[in-house]
DNA sequence: ATCTAAAGTTAGTATAGACTAACTTTCATC
DNA sequence: GATGAAAGTTAGTCTATACTAACTTTAGAT
């Protein structure tokens, strides 16, 4: 049986609440945001998630209930520290993948997209391994070269 | 977050269904077995994408009305050819991130996790950059000796 | 202080995709 | 051919997350 057909990975995939897709991305807007500009407004969350602002207000009370945002009606929304948590490691794994991709002149636009997919399934280890691998092309400019022309060619 | 609710800076696409993770998930599991086995049964299906029959019965219904998959009750799922184009698509991904990661020594699961969760948000430049620094990376043993022992640093 | 536009909220709804329980079909063995 | 276990299906439900429409609150300009 191939490797692929072990179902851990998807077993693991049980019941996430605090730490679903959809939480991870409110708490990463809401944490740029307030890193930005000091605070974090329902329109902005919802502009940047192009979402519905009811939308937002909904899922600000939920993680509210989950302990990970602390919110009042009106008023604004900061991340607790569960929440601050996610969010930083959420933010990093973005900045080294970023950083990862980077190095090949990806359009930004593609690459923003394959991040999003990607930065919400990784493990430690995997992002270690992205790490070391974008540290250790820095190094080596003559590789990123030809790394860089085979995808090139490939086009 | 799915790529239709991406920030406005981003080119907005329809809304999927056909190509929604669930049903790649489906479609994977799907041609696999029929390339293993010859043959792709409910159980096998649910199994391996660990839920439950009735959800598996339900959802090859939902993407037989798609027109992935060709399907006849109590009888057997075949994939169209549209299935069958994405079934491939993401075969091929899986495996050239499975390379990849192989490459660094990782453990199996681990890797496995995090491919399921990149193989659906990868796009062709990216899959092409992956393929290329893959192949630059097998010919060079001694780069690649220096990026798992950077790895194992971090630890 | 008032008024209005922007922001925020509520209520009700939709959809994907999972579940369980109960029923039906298939198939291997006798 | 009968039968029981395995496989498959149906019906009904649940949860997460999104939506729109309508309402309320806030805040800035006058």
């Amino acid at each position: 049986m191939p490797f692929w057909f072990m179902n851990d990975a998807l077993e693991t995939e049980e019941k996430p609440k605090k730490g679903s897709r959809a939480r991870e991305d409110y708490l990463e807007q809401i944490s740029t945001l307030i890193e930005e500009k000091g605070y974090a407004r329902v329109v902005d969350i919802a502009q940047n998630l192009n979402i519905s602002q009811a939308s937002v207000t909904g899922m600000i009370q939920r993680m509210d209930s989950d302990g990970l945002v602390s919110y009042e009606k009106y008023r604004g929304v900061i991340l607790t520290a569960e929440g601050e948590k996610i969010a930083t490691a959420i933010i990093k794994r973005h900045k080294s993948l970023t950083e990862f991709f980077n190095l090949f002149g990806l359009n930004d636009k593609e690459t923003y997209q394959d991040i999003e997919g990607m930065e919400h399934h990784m493990n430690p280890n995997t992002l270690r391994t992205i790490q070391a691998l974008t540290d250790e092309l820095q190094r080596q400019p003559a590789l990123l070269s030809r790394v860089r022309d085979k995808v090139s060619a490939k086009s």
